[in-house]
DNA sequence: AACTCGGGGAT
DNA sequence: ATCCCAGAGTT
């Protein structure tokens, strides 16, 4: 269908949308718009970008992704967030290669098929790579639909009734990302701009003066404190820094960290230990607080320089590790902070 | 329906 | 401090 709704957003997106995004690029290639859709997903443009220029510079080609060594693509990841959308996407790509002759679906179904892509997504792909017509609902078009309909039922199926309703024959791609835009730069969770709105005029929310009633407020919860305690062994002389590879279930899973305890005892023991036979100063740095959505770590990192260890280049899944290679792992962002405190400059790289 | 899974920007 | 963000998968 062409509704006005539809028309207008298009004709706002050509003059006040988003037309520079590293991703639009064109040609537009859809490899690139599913990369972006991965790498956005629950969080902002601003964040994702040099993400997303390191990463396509180092796989360029869903070929190029496939046949890469996993600790490659997640180190690329480090510091992003929700790691398991990297594995997704890394089987994602092995998939296409070796299962759908190296050819990326261009279909909804087909999309959702692999790993890490849902509807939203996948609506997301269809229509700005190949820009043809399908729903998609991220939260920013959830809040507009929210608001130009007066939903206020937070239940899935009501706006993707509405969502499906709304999208347009023709310019999909434009609808799409004009509905992020808009949402993003018009339409904000904080401080909409509703005089500016090129929907204004028959947005039920704007015209009942009950912006603020849209969309219904999630009920937050207390995030639970989780107190950690690091042994963190450094060996100044070397360059070098003890890390193990955590359990692949779980926060950070299958991310370098230090080795974690319960209690500062635990830590300043094995720190005894992996500096034996000299017996190491420890000293306790202050803690750190690092906030996830539903725990608040305060971690306690326990320091010694130790003279024992070398800097390994063949580690299986602990060792340690010289400054030079903290580039090219994945590492928490907690951690790379704290590399970087101890160690100097441990920015993520680029390829090996 | 309720959880899990990160991190940082904006106010 | 609090809220939010181009969500998906599991229980």
């Amino acid at each position: 269908m062409k509704s006005g709704f539809a028309a207008a957003i298009i004709e706002w997106q050509a003059q006040h949308g988003r037309h520079d995004l590293p991703w639009q690029r064109e040609p537009v290639d859809p490899y690139c718009v599913w990369l972006s859709e991965m790498m956005l997903q629950q969080t902002q443009v601003v964040i994702v970008i040099p993400y997303f220029e390191r990463f396509i510079a180092c796989f360029p080609t869903i070929q190029k992704l496939a046949t890469a060594q996993p600790d490659q693509v997640m180190a690329l990841w480090s510091g992003l967030g929700y790691y398991r959308r990297a594995q997704y996407l890394h089987a994602a790509a092995k998939l296409i290669i070796d299962d759908y002759g190296g050819t990326m679906p261009d279909h909804v179904d087909g999309l959702m098929r692999l790993p890490g892509i849902g509807r939203s997504t996948a609506g997301a792909i269809v229509s700005l790579a190949w820009n043809r017509p399908a729903p998609m609902l991220d939260s920013n078009a959830k809040r507009v639909l929210c608001r130009h309909q007066a939903v206020s039922e937070d239940s899935g199926k009501i706006l993707w009734q509405t969502a499906q309703d709304h999208v347009p024959c023709h310019d999909a791609r434009a609808y799409t990302q004009g509905l992020m835009d808009l949402g993003s730069m018009i339409c904000g969770a904080r401080a909409p701009l509703c005089p500016n709105c090129p929907v204004g005029a028959t947005c039920k929310a704007w015209n009942s003066n009950s912006i603020g009633d849209y969309p219904k407020r999630k009920s937050l919860r207390a995030r639970k404190l989780v107190e950690v305690f690091w042994g963190v062994a450094v060996n100044s002389a070397h360059s070098c820094i003890w890390l193990q590879k955590r359990p692949l279930h779980g926060i950070w899973a299958g991310l370098w960290s230090f080795p974690d305890f319960s209690n500062e005892k635990e830590s300043k023991r094995w720190l005894y230990e992996i500096g034996s036979p000299h017996r190491p100063v420890v000293q306790s740095y202050p803690a750190k607080d690092h906030k996830l959505t539903h725990r608040h770590l305060r971690i306690y990192p326990a320091v010694a320089k130790v003279n024992s260890g070398t800097g390994v280049g063949a580690f299986a899944d602990e060792g340690w590790i010289h400054v030079a290679d903290l580039a090219n792992l994945a590492l928490p962002a907690p951690v790379r902070v704290l590399c970087d405190e101890l160690l100097g400059s441990v920015n993520t790289g680029c390829c090996g």
